[in-house]
RNA sequence: GCCGGCUUAGCUCAGCUGGUAGAGCACCCGCCUUGUAAGCGGGAGGUCGCAGGUUCGAUCCCUGCAGCCGGCACCA
């Protein structure tokens, strides 16, 4: 007899092979009705599997979130047998779950489009009222392969041989059709119910490689009942209004044009906002002993070849085409670090002018696949908070520590309070020994043990020169996005001759640091944007208050105190249009300016304002030199106010 | 780069099976001097992404290219 544990601590014998099914129907046919799935030991299993050994069983009903994922995979399988009814000859692969829902691929030589949706999801409901049994067996790993190649499923007879030695083959019939599967699946295709969508079609390689065939992925997403589907509908269109692309033009910050794609044009409250963030960088900078530099846009391409990134990242690079005069060819910099090598190199460095920090905001240019564009987060001319910190060996991990140690008060700085680290091991593209490689990856895991933070293995992802540790971001609504890093390279410094002499009198290459900690400027502005959903802090906004007035009285009274506030070093401006207050305010709204200053005969007359604050209806009449007062306190950047109070 | 889709006024979008375009908002002008998320009236604005082709005739059909969007691959 085996011994199973309920979940209200009950413990009952049974015979050992009962299935899950005759369990629940022991305690209440009601309760065998209800249940979809069973939990032993916390896994889910399949209601009808043979409980074998002594566990914790816990009966899966469908209202259960653990039955979200069965909802969402069965769902997947009831797609692919409506596309295989619709359209015979079509090859199934795999249709995993994912958040929010799930995919399948398929391989059809013509693709799907969405106007095959109506008719697909009308196939997935015949088949989901037919309430058809998912049954499970289990067949020999040869007579599996037999019945895939007999179908004409080639992608699943490779896909039989992914499967460990030792595993059981499974394969989910639901009526006639049948899938190779892990599972569990529920107990019926009526379970899947009817809150499910097809939301869009995608190209995706064949086991996610770009040499393997391309086939058609359709999205789909499933919940429990209609009112959780239509609300994560709703959140989707939510999520459309943050997005930075859109926010962007309805804040004027910037815009893209065809002639130019993956570059910027800032408009000038975009670049305003683009300073902020630099002049806030180099504060910090300043205070961490960073020395600022600009080097060449462009460089003759034989330094490139010298550093090995014609080797190593050529297809990346822009060059210039020989010119009538001029037989060179130049590079466009994709990267800085070799020309602060150039800077370190010229005059002699001694090993007590280690550490030197060489910081520059380089704007880099780097050929990004077309399809890889995205707004501000993807561009192909960016600019980075990039500096390089020559150093000894012995100082790999205490300055590794060091820049971490700033990069987690900076992003906090922001609200991104949540950031998780990436370490990145040797890619197979790379420059220099293996026993080089040794040693960087240990004083960089050596200096990640100091910092006490978690973090996880990145394999092979290092750059060509170096390993690295990533930073990533979650932003507001849970979406991460990797913004800084720091790089040890033991190759590029020697590469292009760079010494600095040791107590000992010897010439010795130093060790260089990359990191940046915004990583791009252009992706943080994007990220920032999306994260704030355009309700940016105020020392952050372009426009910090707008002065809006009533009637055509308050006109010089509203210039004055935009003169006041300039003169204080705020970004204030004026609305003196012969327009209704209410078409003003909502206006400036909708334009994401923090603070409206509205003023009238009254505040006119009494040297008053009525400040609005942006997303909330109140209004707050104060005196105009305690309003400049606060708005002079409020709008300081966050490193400068921690300086303030302390002081 | 790959797969699919899209590209019409500054923005959001209509435009039936081919007969050279329309709305709302924005813009300009006039009226209203206005009290916290859209006052009223009028006007102007488009080589319908670019280049070819089919046709008596193309925004519409076909081909190529570009950009963008959604994924995949790649990545700060």
């Amino acid at each position: 007899m085996i011994t199973l544990t309920f979940p209200d601590g009950a413990r009952r014998q049974y015979a050992p092979g009962t299935t899950g099914f005759e369990i629940a129907k022991g305690i209440s046919p009601s309760l065998a009705k209800r249940t979809v799935a069973m939990a032993l030991d916390g896994m889910l299993a399949d209601l009808s599997d043979r409980i074998e050994r002594d566990a914790k069983i816990e009966f899966v009903t469908r209202d259960d979130p653990r039955a979200l994922e069965l909802i969402r995979h069965d769902c997947a399988h009831v797609l692919a047998e409506a596309v295989q009814t619709l359209w015979p000859g079509t090859q199934v692969t795999i249709g995993p779950v994912i958040e929010n829902g799930f995919y399948y691929d398929f391989f059809r030589n013509e693709a799907f489009s969405p106007e095959d949706f109506p008719a697909i999801e009308k196939k997935m409901r015949e088949i989901i009222a037919k309430d058809k049994p998912f049954t499970k067996e289990v067949w020999s790993r040869e007579d599996t392969k037999q019945v895939f190649a007999d179908r004409g499923e080639n992608f699943k007879v490779e896909l039989v041989d992914t499967i460990p030695a030792g595993e059981p083959i499974k394969i989910y019939k639901q009526g006639d059709w049948f899938d190779l599967c892990r599972g569990p699946h529920m107990t019926l295709t009526g379970k899947v119910g009817s809150a499910f969508k097809l939301m869009k079609v995608a190209g995706a390689y064949w086991r996610g490689d770009s040499r393997n065939p391309m086939l058609t992925r359709i999205y789909g997403t499933a919940w429990p009942d209609q009112a959780q589907l239509d609300q994560y509908l709703h959140q989707l269109e939510e999520a459309e209004k943050r997005d930075h692309r859109r926010l962007g033009r309805e804040m004027d910050l910037f815009h893209f044009q065809e002639d130019a794609p993956g570059a910027v044009f800032w408009h000038a409250k975009g670049w305003t906002l683009f300073e902020t963030l630099v002049a806030y960088m180099r504060r910090r900078q300043q205070e961490a002993g960073y020395l600022e530099v600009n080097t060449p846009q462009l460089i003759d391409s034989s330094l490139w070849v010298a550093s090995g990134h014609m080797e190593k990242f050529r297809e990346m690079m822009f060059l210039t085409e020989k010119h009538e005069d001029d037989e060179r060819v130049y590079t466009i910099k994709p990267m800085n670090c070799p020309g602060h090598i150039q800077i370190f190199k010229n005059g002699l460095k001694s090993y007590r002018d280690l550490p030197l920090k060489i910081a520059e905001f380089g704007k880099v240019h780097r050929f990004e696949p077309s399809g890889a564009l995205h707004g501000l987060l993807r561009v192909r001319a960016f600019t980075q908070d990039d500096a390089h910190i020559f150093i000894t060996e012995e100082q790999i991990a205490e300055q590794t520590l060091a820049i971490n140690n700033q990069l987690l008060s900076i992003y906090s700085d922001f609200g991104f309070d949540d950031v998780r680290i990436k370490f990145s091991d040797r890619p197979s593209k790379r420059l220099g020994d293996d026993a080089v490689w040794d040693k960087a990856e240990a004083a960089l895991k050596l200096a990640l043990e100091k910092s006490g933070r978690p973090w996880t293995l990145n394999e092979g992802e290092g750059a060509f020169y170096g390993p690295k540790l990533e930073y990533v971001l979650r932003d507001a609504i849970g979406r991460d996005w990797q913004c800084g890093t720091i790089q040890v390279d033991l190759n590029l410094p020697g590469r292009l001759g760079a010494f600095y002499i040791a107590p000992s009198g010897e010439k010795v290459v130093p060790v260089m640091l990359h990191r940046a900690m915004f990583g791009s400027l252009e992706r943080f502005i994007g990220i920032l944007v999306e994260h704030y959903a355009g309700h940016l802090p105020l020392w952050l906004a372009p426009i910090q208050a707008r002065v809006c007035t009533i009637t055509s009285d308050a006109d010089s009274y509203a210039s004055d105190l935009v003169q006041a506030a300039t003169r204080a070093g705020l970004r204030v401006d004026a609305d003196l249009r012969n327009e209704k207050i209410t078409y003003k305010v909502r206006e400036h709204s909708l334009a994401k300016i923090p603070l409206l200053l509205v003023v009238g005969k009254k505040e006119s007359a009494e040297r008053s304002v009525s400040i609005r604050r942006l997303g909330s209806p109140e209004q707050k009449s104060m005196a105009w030199e305690d309003a400049l007062a606060m708005l002079r306190a409020e709008s300081g950047p966050p490193d400068v106010k921690r300086l303030q109070e302390a002081a």
